[in-house]
DNA sequence: ATATCTCTGTGATACCGGTCACAAAATAGC
DNA sequence: GCTATTTTGTGACCGGTATCACAGAGATAT
């Protein structure tokens, strides 16, 4: 078996798909790398297939014409990428782009299909996938509407401990992602400016801290409770 | 075959599921009715199974801790409602409340799954549903952080055409579905105050008017413009 | 090391849109 | 029909946040 393959097969099962089908799909996968600040493919783009994150990082985001970005995403390994577009089959909804030098692999729409006709629990597996997706990106909405700066920002950071934070101490969380303050701007709808002075509020108040280029959320309560609708 | 059966095989069909799976499930659905007003279940709420609108229409929100409303849709017949839960395993992630009275169809997820499984082509058509809401959520959150009001009231009018809308003339669509300023601004994530403002220009410029009640849209260009990202 | 570039912090100002307060109009109920 | 209730229209005011404008701090490169 190619390195390829192992890695695929990794990212399948943790996904949280069985064995047997994580080598299956891994057997119907293209391999493909992408540069750091490569785009996959950009909103409208005519989509064909799906991607799954075997390794490195990617962000979803959508752009508008005066060229403000809004992160819907940051997707590291194991994630799948551009499952919309294979499952509604319109166009590409959002654009994706490489954080970092990535691994991917391709399933087109017709080997999806094919292999998970023959296998249903593929399409539970997916289902469960699109589902908990539409869940956070209605929460996302909610928070938009609800909560005012401060709480947004509550909310990405927490989202972001969720994929990339390591638990230290008892109760602290470190975010083990290098992120700028404008990334966060951009998830958590809002200007840069702005977010840098909830940071501030929140790191003299001794609630998160900076190590070495990391956030780390010393009371992640604080944050909950700035998030709670 | 009983009345209900009959008026749940048409819901599928108009759902865009083959003869043979309308049938299939309605089969295996269990009827209810709901009155106007009624809640069908609450954020947070266990969930089982869900529920395909045969007759009626439901809205679908989240509720924020003061009592503000977040509508994320308004469903009428032949949309499913509930699948989130289901497809996730988790608890409700909104509240749906029937806006007028309502027949239902309760599908639980052991009968959804033991039908869907020797028919995949019922995992294909959810997936497709899923996958298209996770588009429009998107979109709306995209919307939330690029438009400004009127090109928020002007996309949630969009949204409100596609699935209430009638063709009339060449290019004017009704609108056909009583609404209020309200609720209008519920999705548009806005104060009804300025809702009524925005709604007004377009009025006066002859964009939208209202016909006995229901609003008409007469140029949709404009609004698609004004929604355009 | 020095220059360059990107990130971060902070004030000042402007504006969009939320809120309050009613009045007018439309609907529903009797 | 006539009232009660819900919707709708509009002005005035205010607050959160975007924007602008830099200055300092950290990175990166040569």
């Amino acid at each position: 078996m190619t390195k390829f393959k192992e890695l695929l097969q990794n990212s399948f099962s943790l996904s949280g798909l069985a064995e047997e089908h994580a080598h299956g799909l891994s057997e119907i996968a293209q391999p493909m790398s992408l540069k750091s600040g490569a785009v996959l493919f950009k909103a409208g783009d005519p989509g064909n297939g799906c991607y799954a994150i075997i390794e490195g990082s990617m962000k979803v985001s959508v752009v508008s014409v005066d060229g403000s970005e809004q992160l819907l995403a940051v997707l590291g390994q194991g994630s799948l990428v551009g499952e919309i577009a294979l499952l509604d089959g319109s166009e590409r909804s959002a654009t994706v782009t490489a954080l970092k030098p990535s691994q991917l692999a391709f399933i087109s729409k017709a080997a999806f299909y094919r292999y998970a006709d023959e296998n249903p629990a593929v399409y539970r597996h997916m289902l469960q996938i699109v589902a908990t997706r539409l869940r956070r990106s209605n929460d996302a909405l909610a928070a938009r509407s609800f909560l005012p700066l401060n709480g947004r920002v509550a909310q990405t950071l927490l989202q972001l401990s969720e994929t990339f934070g390591k638990q230290v101490d008892n109760n602290k969380i470190l975010v083990h992602y290098k992120i700028s303050q404008a990334e966060i701007a951009n998830m958590a709808g809002g200007a840069r400016e702005n977010v840098s002075r909830v940071l501030n509020v929140w790191k003299r108040e001794g609630v998160i801290s900076r190590l070495s280029g990391y956030y780390c959320l010393e009371k992640p309560e604080v944050l909950r409770a700035a998030a709670e609708l």
